[in-house]
DNA sequence: TAAATGAACAAATAAACAAATTGTTCATTT
DNA sequence: AAATGAACAATTTGTTTATTTGTTCATTTA
């Protein structure tokens, strides 16, 4: 097995354990029993245990971004395109389990400042794919000729809290009504008037 | 001196105190003594320093919504007035140092989340204000015929975001062409194209 | 007599230290 | 080359004591 392949096994392990247990309770130990393997020897693969978690949330949040670029790159129309980026995004973490838990554990993984982001890379990316839509929106002559670096902020923060809301606060329920008008009005702004 | 203005007076050197040193760090001594009282004396006044504190906070949060509604209440366009209530709301603790410094103190006196809310009764009363705007808007046929109480939720969701992002985070400068941005997409959603 | 004081007490916090756990390394084994 | 487990260092936890601070109330003051 190449160390690609081991590092990608230990990253899903360690997601399970620290899901279970969150980062403070869940020890080196654990993991590497998760993996059938000793510390020591899970210590030829990471730096640090505090190491190995930003690299396991990160490769948690990769795979939610990547679910999302996949499903909205099946849509041609932009709008369509932006309404899916929107939805998916948001509803992503209904279906992953152990990263919800590490997120709701851990709610400092997506903060609603920048400053305080450890995952600016992964986040930035995120912001580009919503900036690329937009953009496209606009060239297309579908969206209003909007300020793209500041309305991409904007409706990213209003995602980060979106999220937050939901996952971290657990108030699914109500919070997806409000998801849902809250994405006609932004419709509405952003759209021109096609005649 | 009415015990009412007493509590006034009081609440006034609290927040100084509190604004100064924290909650956990400002001493009930410290609060009598700006008042050149003691604080056996401060306690025929208030039930106890945490019950203090919150009448505290209330009292500043209390006096933003009435400079608000004030500021709002000169307009008599619908579409002004739900614009000067944004910005003034927005803006109103950049001219309030003390309450500032308290809510960076503890953000959890402003909370993302209405379950964790224990000023429930003023925010509620806030967002009785946003949602009476944009019933009047409707009515007048200047807004969409939108969900009222939902996209109340969404916008003082975004407000509350805004507040934290600016003041508690501290991203003062970047935030302000972000509001200014979110606050004209939101009001193109809102606004029916008038002819 | 209403308002204020300061001593007295209870509750919470901080400091100091020992004990236990857990993170990390590495010589040795598989 | 990959894995082990003993050894060690760094943190965390538990415990006790000392100190501070919150709260009450009998007494004093204006």
């Amino acid at each position: 097995m190449t160390k690609k392949d081991s590092l990608y096994q230990i990253y899903e392990a360690a997601l399970n354990v620290f899901a279970k247990y969150g980062y403070k309770k869940a020890t080196v130990e654990d993991i590497a029993k998760e993996m059938g393997m000793t510390k020591g020897n899970l210590y030829l693969y990471v730096k640090s245990k505090k190491d190995l978690y930003e690299k396991t949330v990160a490769h948690g949040l990769l795979r939610w971004q990547a679910k999302v670029r996949e499903e909205m790159e099946g849509q041609d129309d932009i709008v369509k395109r932006f309404v899916i980026m929107c939805t998916k995004a948001f509803e992503y973490l209904s279906k992953d389990r152990a990263l919800r838990a590490v997120l709701i554990n851990d709610p400092t993984i997506f903060p609603l400042s920048p400053r305080e982001d450890r995952f600016t890379e992964i986040n930035r990316a995120s912001m580009d794919m919503l900036k690329g839509v937009l953009q496209t929106g606009i060239e297309q002559g579908r969206f209003h000729k909007i300020d793209v670096d500041h309305t991409t902020q904007f409706l990213f923060s209003i995602y980060v809290m979106f999220i937050i809301k939901a996952y971290v606060k657990s108030e699914g329920r109500s919070t997806q009504a409000m998801f849902d008008e809250g994405l006609g009005l932004i419709l509405r702004g952003l759209l021109k008037n096609e005649r």
